[in-house]
DNA sequence: CATGAATGAGAATTCATTCAT
DNA sequence: TATGAATGAATTCTCATTCAT
């Protein structure tokens, strides 16, 4: 069982359809940050033209220097645009176990949707991104490991620290705690999807048994008893 | 604590040294594969011109195309190459339980083993590259997944329902057990390695913690009693 | 003694201090002759962009081209305004030899400060940029022609003749005597401002001591015993 | 008499005549050296795209690339070439003085020659191109001062020198007569040619008036009796 | 097997100029 | 009168690849 699992035929990208219009509504800021985030997650920084992204997003190529210095500022805008976006989203997800009555419960439930938040193509390919330009944008890595990654161990580790002050868990140090049971929610199904994404990815149901798996031995560990 | 953790002076690369020698005791198609991995494993796939590694390898770009059939070619076969070492060298590493007598103190070797290996800049390198570019070398990508981290827990695997056979564990579902301990033990380095790498990475001090905290929770929910 | 004279260590040019309310004061129209002088003069015609002459007076592009109907416009106003400048500096100092009483000792003084109004950096600068793009823009080097050496040779002529009539000087030609006179004031000091000028000039002494002995050949050959 | 002498209608730039095989003979460094010589005397540096020089030599862009590293390379070595050529050119004017048994005749003579070669299209065009960009090329502008004016003076003061040594002018400082005799000769034409080179230029006759005239000054200045 | 010279397509960026407000 | 946003053409330079030797 080495192989990735699954293959079903993924949808390709839909063509660009006529954005004439969507510039009159929307501004011409938005409209090209919107081509060069399809573009730049789909074909990464240097595989992505300056021509593709005015074409895409039907202006002249000198609107978008207009908008933007450079190359750089806008694909380092756009990044940090869907950093706070991805951010704002996990952050919300540990309110879950704030005043929770069951324990068990409630942790899976947070683990299936962490999981299903984290697997959606558009974070999956913002972390490719991410990750791939790391040796050009260090400092864009840098930024997006700590609100990121970072920044959700950190949070969970309070919510884990609450939980054993109300005495329902056992630990010593919640933010190893948290690390290791965000990843034994995560790591399987991202890394799948980092290095198979495109043409497969783990069915919802193994996802779910690796999310329930991930608690029980989270719990094994810090439980109560 | 949601910054990246330290920020020593990291050694820059070094020049390149005449290559005319090496030319002559390697062959020539070696000294490309050399230069080439160094510049893709640094720059990227289109980051890295012929140019520059015909320069780098001291040979001519025909010379370089002589060997091999075009840009795509010459960087899958170093990957391919790349791969095959990452994989060699983490194949061996569980041997060390194969008739382990201290399982937990086996576990922690182990683990520290395993960490200290995966967090090797080039082993890095290499991972960043594949996921950066598996939207243009899905193939590639599912090749590595397959090769290196499924290959890896399948492995493991192996050893843990062995382990369990002996009685030293209590597993239902070793190649589920094997992900997550594997997991427990690398995801946060690597994490760190991949985002944050080239201004910063984990204390040696801290990494032998987490691979001991990652053995302690595999026990507490495999471990014998 | 081949090599350009001096290499004292030059200014650099000003900082553009904050332009917002000279436009209120000059009127805009004046703001950007200004900013384009100093540009054109800089960086020549092809040299400067609309974007700069704008952005360096502090108003927005479509105000120059209120102004101006175009770049060529633009230039070739300024220009000409600049050669009005340079023409009625240098048709003053031909008075002095009007109703003198020491023709060698006046001459000396012209000649002194002719070397000094046509060695400043602005009129070195304006003789450049007419000389760099008289290929560009025949009319305006003819121009300058025609308004600044020829009109300065003439003026001087007629003082000539002048001198000539009260008896002080032989002259057959006094338009080629005038001629004469004013190269060999002028032609080294300004071969080397023109080639040389931004690293190295001539030091006052060495003017000084070049305008005597051109009037003393002017002299020997022109004058009345 | 203040406007530009005479409005002869000067022929125009040639067509570039099809290149194809020049390339052949000349081999193709050489032809875009010469393409680029045109050019950039005709337009100036930024007046020539590398494009332009490209398809008038009949070669790819690319090509230019392979022998040029960028377009300053271009221009600085092309300018190198061509003052080395005007400065083989001038030195060996000097020579006609040597063993002279006419003085004036011969001075003549030397004034004669040196204006009919300083007034050539080419020459004049080159001076321009380094006056036009000496802000953006000064040390090109630099070395063209020291390599052709200051050279030329530079010989002709010791030529004048032997001259003195053989009692036929009484010297006190032969770079500075030097320097009087050069620009007495050249200055009037040269200032023309640069001005209004492109439309109209002395007569000959007119030039060699000036020419005699500047003689006879510089021999009543200079001369033994 | 190796080379130096060549290529056509395309990269990022800037230009002078205009239009709607 | 003045503006900010937009444009299309042109700029320098680089790319992966091939050909004659």
């Amino acid at each position: 069982m080495t192989a990735c699992p699954a293959r079903p035929s993924v949808g390709r990208p839909a063509r660009p359809r006529s954005p004439t219009k969507r510039a009159a509504r929307l501004g011409s800021r938005d409209v090209i940050l919107d081509a060069a985030t399809t573009l730049f997650l789909r074909n990464g920084y240097l595989g992505t033209s300056m021509d593709d992204i005015a074409a895409r997003a039907g202006v002249s190529k000198q609107t978008v220097y207009t908008h933007f210095a450079d190359k750089e500022q806008l694909f380092t805008d756009l990044v940090l645009g869907n950093i706070e976006r991805v951010e704002a989203f996990v952050q919300t997800m540990t309110r879950l176990l704030e005043d929770t009555t069951d324990l068990e419960g409630d942790l899976r439930e947070l683990a299936r949707r962490y999981v299903s938040v984290v697997i959606q193509p558009q974070v999956v390919q913002l972390r490719r991104l991410v990750i791939g330009e790391a040796g050009r944008f260090p400092d864009l890595a840098r930024t997006y490991y700590e609100r990121v990654p970072a920044r959700t161990t950190a949070t969970l580790a309070a919510q884990l620290q609450r939980l054993a002050d109300r005495g329902l868990l056992r630990l010593e140090d919640p933010h190893l705690a948290a690390g290791q049971l965000a990843w034994l929610i995560l790591a399987v199904p991202l890394d799948v999807a980092l290095l198979c994404g495109d043409s497969a990815s783990l069915p919802a149901a193994e996802r779910e048994r690796l999310a329930d798996a991930a608690v029980r031995v989270f719990l094994a560990a810090y439980g109560r008893g």
